[in-house]
DNA sequence: CTTTTATTTCAAGAATCATTGAAATATATA
DNA sequence: TATATATTTCAATGATTCTTGAAATAAAAG
């Protein structure tokens, strides 16, 4: 992941609301949830909420697939997982501080 | 570290010169690197960069302190932690495929 | 083929953030 | 005290992002 890819990461996760939907969709597991059931999870508006799932998808946080008329989302846990290697190797260069409250049981 | 606070250091972060002013600040150690010497790693104005270490600093992520007419920022390598401790586990939820990437030699 | 459900796209205005340069503050030196 | 250096604060303008509601698209059901 380059400073593009992670600064798009980063200021799409930087949102409430967005935040809240990848919390969501974490709890929901690998079926994720409906863009309807998102909406009122966060409480927002179907059309808002489709704005917040495209942000997320563009900087390639969530995976989208159609059932019939709903459309799921999930999230991408290898490009989280990338932002956080970013963060914590790439922008952080491993500091130990930082490693050790990625460790297990730290922190 | 609760979502507010999460949400103002991951805001704070989704900036382009910010995020290289962390990374600058992380490259440069203990004794870290003058507001002067910031503002040219980023080739922003004295003003702007004055702005951007405000943003940081009330994010919880940098540390200042005055040494005669110079400020002196450095990285708070424990806030930076908390930061990734949210995203890791009260975010992510320890997934397996984002702990693998904050493995010693991971991804 | 019409209607209903689920979601997205679009347009307009409100709110927030970015950028610039000038003025203010703090500290040191002559 | 006057001058120079380092940084911050402030105000004005331009650029993004947020929010809302209406219209468009997609798929299923009657």
């Amino acid at each position: 992941m380059d400073e593009t890819q992670a600064l798009a990461a980063i200021s799409a996760m930087s949102n409430r609301d967005r935040l809240r939907v990848v919390r969501h969709l974490v709890q929901a597991g690998p079926a994720g949830l409906s863009a309807g059931d998102i909406a009122a999870s966060i409480g927002a508006s179907p059309s808002r909420t489709s704005f917040h799932l495209n942000e997320l998808s563009d900087a390639g946080l969530l995976i989208s697939d159609r059932d019939a008329r709903r459309i799921f989302y999930r999230v991408d846990f290898a490009a989280m997982g990338g932002l956080l290697q970013f963060l914590l190797e790439d922008c952080c260069q491993n500091h130990p501080d930082v490693r050790a409250c990625c460790a297990p049981k730290a922190c």
